[in-house]
DNA sequence: TCTGGGGTCCTAGGACCC
DNA sequence: TCTGGGGTCCTAGGACCC
């Protein structure tokens, strides 16, 4: 079968946690709001904003103390991570009800396929379909773009906001795309804006028209997905399971004040140790890799790690390796940053959950497509989420529903 | 008197093996 | 006299994204 010309939505939520504060505090609307961290000290940087704040100058990744500069009368909330994380999973059960093939890319942002949705309905009806049922059940805006692949729809939800629909077509190109600075482009972050400048590449039409192999040459792999995607060629598939298993847990901590201390930190590595012990334990993994980063006072940073023959599964293992690999590794400098890594996971062969998926696999095949993922997460964790997608895969789905797994005719 | 925290992916050199 | 090549693992660092 010829892969036919495909139909990608890139949905993105309008300033998410902003948002989502707003939808639940009416009374926040039409005031500049900002969600930062750490508010109470210095070192805290604004998250995300409202147009009203950003009206005002006020950007993400801003120190909160000059965004309070800048706009006086914002209003800052610390994030309440749990609150969003729930309102995603809304989301993106909401997305599911209309193709199984959803990618989440984050918290606020994602990928559908609807090349096969579209032959009932045409896709600008569906996205916008799509947009008033998010607004109108959980009071959320989002932009959506419509393009053949998944970095054009990437770029043209960008294009408008908020509530925007943005299609953008092949031929399209140099007429939209081709015209935005380079540095706007999905992918090119300050250093390699900087790079291709001196090359006298300015926008995303000088790069779709430059030499391949020079390109190559100063880039790498990562440059030719560049030049190809300014070109408008991406044939990456929305991938549902991309989420499926984590590749790493970390967590990581700016020091109020920067330290020699040993005893500061030895309590700041526990406290990291156990939030990811924890988060093993859930996903029913061990890991055979740890590192730890040091970010000293002038903001170098080093990363140490170390291969395990035996893997980490407890609280009191990841705390010894990272205090062995910190005595290893640091220079007596003051340290501003401590974090630790785990990589190189095993699934932990659990026969209690085994046995138990297994019998559940049968009731699961009852369940209606929008539910499976969320029952087998809820119960067994994101490690799960493999069976969820193969059942998913292996079966054909109609309304939301399973239809038998026989071969029919074709 | 700046600059958080969670991730992913890529590169490149050296060790080691066949 | 001369000087393989491919694959994989490990380590360190860098770039980027939200």
């Amino acid at each position: 079968m010829v892969s036919g010309h495909r139909v990608i939505f890139h949905i993105d939520m309008n300033c998410f946690y902003a948002s989502v504060e707003i939808a639940h505090h009416p009374e926040l609307s039409g005031h500049p709001l900002a969600i930062a961290g750490r508010v109470e000290d210095r070192k805290g940087i604004i998250v995300t904003s409202s147009y009203e704040a950003r009206a005002k100058g006020v950007k993400t990744t801003m120190p909160v103390w000059k965004a309070r500069q800048l706009c006086p009368e914002l209003i800052v909330k610390q994030p309440n991570m749990t609150l969003y994380r729930e309102t995603s999973k809304q989301i993106f059960d909401i997305l599911r009800r209309v193709t199984p093939l959803v990618e989440k890319v984050s918290v606020d942002e994602g990928y559908m396929d609807v090349s096969s949705v579209v032959s009932v309905i045409h896709p600008v009806h569906l996205a916008k379909r799509i947009q008033r049922h998010l607004y109108k059940s959980l009071k959320l805006p989002c932009s959506i773009g419509i393009a053949p692949n998944k970095f054009l729809a990437k770029m043209a939800s960008n294009m408008q906001k908020p509530m925007g629909l943005t299609i953008l077509r092949k031929r399209d190109l140099p007429t939209t795309l081709w015209n935005l600075p380079i540095g706007d482009m999905h992918g090119v972050g300050s250093k390699t804006e900087e790079k291709l400048k001196k090359m006298n590449i300015h926008t995303i039409g000088d790069l779709a028209k430059f030499d391949r192999l020079r390109i190559s040459e100063r880039l790498g792999q990562p440059g030719i997905s560049l030049f190809n995607h300014a070109n408008g060629w991406d044939d990456r598939p929305v991938d549902p399971e991309s989420e499926d298993r984590y590749k790493s847990i970390g967590h990581s901590t700016t020091l109020p004040v920067d330290t020699i201390d040993l005893t500061v930190v030895k309590e700041v590595f526990s406290k990291q140790s156990e939030k990811i012990a924890f988060k093993l334990k859930r996903e029913h993994i061990a890991s055979y890799q740890i590192s730890i980063v040091i970010r000293y006072f002038d903001w170098t940073n080093i990363t140490r790690n170390k291969t395990l023959k035996t893997p980490l599964i407890t609280k009191q293992d990841i705390l010894f390796q990272a205090m062995e690999l910190f005595h290893r590794h640091w220079d007596d400098r003051p340290v501003r940053l401590l974090g630790i890594t785990l990589t190189s996971f095993e699934a932990l062969a659990d026969s209690t959950t085994q046995l138990d998926l297994f019998t559940y696999q049968d009731e699961l095949k009852k369940e209606p497509v929008v539910d499976l993922i969320n029952a087998v997460t809820n119960k067994y964790g994101n490690n799960a989420l493999q069976l969820a997608s193969s059942m998913i895969k292996n079966r054909k789905v109609k309304n939301g529903e399973y239809k038998s797994n026989e071969r029919t005719n074709e």
